[in-house]
DNA sequence: AATTTTAATGCAACTAAGTTGCAAATATAT
DNA sequence: ATATATTTGCAACTTAGTTGCATTAAAATT
């Protein structure tokens, strides 16, 4: 239903993603936030500001979810679609600025597709 | 540590896997065989499956893991890599056997990537 | 073939990530 | 200032997968 009321929760949970420019694992965020919010609250923000087209998610290792930033993706038009990148060594997790092509499947219509690359990231190189 | 032992339980689930040419989850598997294997014999054999070379697994939908046959791998390498494609109606999960490149990418390595396609299948198109 | 050894199995209990229902609290509208 | 509607916290639940341990079943040894 996306973002109705300007929340101190809603304030707190924007403010951990400006914070940082990488990509927060659901897991994490709750963690970080433990003190000031209910894990149920965070998920539920987190629903809505993907829903707001502000943040979008997506799985990582082991099938958990992580969210990003959005860039220029409204309430309607998720056009921010994009490979992400996972440090196998330090679990960092990031938004690839780059396209990789998904031919045409003969017999099928791809609508959407998800890429994981996993491997070192610059730190840990 | 991968299979050492010719028992009834791995026969049962080979015999599942060469009944279908599509990917299976582990969940499904579980549920179609319930009757005669307990849910933690399914998941060791499978990984036991996986090392050896005979099964990969991967992440579908929601995060949960499918395992699909392999072509050509052994027990020391997976070379088998490649994208899969799950409907979105009716949930079949396939391996393509097309080979999407990953660009080089500045600043990381890249060790491996996990490509999900979701569309419509030739059933459901 | 009987026995010993070792691996595989089933069960119950657990973990981790995420979800749901509901009462209480907090924004916003009146 | 009050009423209305959304948000929050809490506890309890769900689902997928894991762990420890006693029992069973392969395979090796005699």
């Amino acid at each position: 239903m996306g973002i109705l009321r300007k929340t101190q929760s809603l304030a707190v949970m924007l403010a951990e993603f400006d914070k940082s420019s990488h990509a927060i694992s659901a897991i994490d965020l709750i963690r970080r936030l433990s003190n000031k919010l209910n894990k149920t609250t965070v998920y539920r923000i987190l629903d809505k500001l993907e829903d707001d087209g502000l943040l979008h998610s997506f799985l990582g290792k082991n099938g958990i979810k992580w969210y990003a930033k959005c860039n220029g993706c409204s309430k309607t038009a998720h056009t921010d679609v994009h490979p992400h990148f996972q440090c196998v060594d330090c679990g960092q997790v990031d938004c690839l600025a780059i396209q990789i092509p998904i031919p045409e499947l003969p017999n099928r219509t791809a609508l959407m597709s998800s890429v994981l690359i996993q491997g070192k990231c610059q730190n840990c190189l």
